[in-house]
DNA sequence: CGGATGTCAGTCGGACTGATATAA
DNA sequence: CTTATATCAGTCTGACTGACATCC
């Protein structure tokens, strides 16, 4: 249960995002879908469409496993494959109205589950969460530089 | 992109954490092991030994799957299977040191990758970082009390 | 005996590596 | 011709369901 590192801060801080997504993470699963399917809609989603190799630098997979990723969602009718008007070895890969409901459909869980933790914080801490949301933004936002 | 909900602040923290969540998420795996086998080894370094079937409340794994990759676990050195004194049916799970090690080296590659991002905060933002740490704590022990 | 704990057997989906077609 | 994009083929790991042995 020890742990050591030259910084404690840091180190609690790391100890609660970790303990706090054991929680966050388990959802009931949506239409039987797979965390990487999930993850590839929610990719999608926030950054509109974009080409399979993008994706592959995003989600933890390599090509062929996107191919058939893909393939399931565009059978399920949650994603669409066009041609790259501009390269016709690419594929573009888009978000269907279904797609953007399944994503908006567990967004809205979460936010169900956050909203039953918050209601029983103080005002105090509830007061604080503002700001709390723009920290990590900015932090999420220099994770992205970081890792170009 | 767009979003529905009745809150807009709970809205955008849940967001917040999501985005944020695909950056801190994101690690090179340790020796092979599966997003399951981590989150075990995580799960015994916090709460100590505990049985298979108790695991399967924390994970989101079946009993036959938890045998198996325990099996596994053991067979690679990083968890102990003793018998509980008290029923002859069970079985304790307990971390050996190798294990321990696995999950203090995946907690230091988080704090080498936050400590990254932290230290190209201004001062101010890194001077709320510690209460942060402390809310999510908060928040993690309502929510472990809401899923009884 | 009935209920709980863990394992065994068989199946299936999801991911990998390596090889291949097609377009830039 | 070489490089990039995507797919196909074959294999393997990890998870499920259902059946079972063992102990309370």
């Amino acid at each position: 249960m020890a742990s050591a590192s030259q910084d404690p801060r840091l180190d609690a801080l790391a100890r609660a995002i970790e303990d706090f997504n054991g929680y966050y993470i388990r959802l009931p699963s949506v239409r039987r879908l797979s965390f990487s399917s999930l993850s590839v809609l929610h990719t999608l989603s926030r950054r509109g469409p974009m080409r399979l190799t993008e994706l592959t630098t995003t989600e933890q997979l390599k090509q062929p496993a996107l191919t058939s990723l893909v393939a399931k969602l565009e059978r399920d009718g949650l994603v669409a494959r066009s041609p790259d008007p501009r390269d016709g070895r690419a594929v573009l890969l888009s978000l269907t109205e279904e797609g953007e409901q399944v994503v908006r459909s567990r967004h809205a869980d979460r936010v169900a589950r956050l909203a039953r933790v918050v209601e029983r914080l103080s005002d105090e801490e509830r007061a604080a969460l503002d700001g709390y949301a723009r920290l990590l933004g900015r932090m999420t936002e220099i994770a992205a530089r970081l890792d170009d």
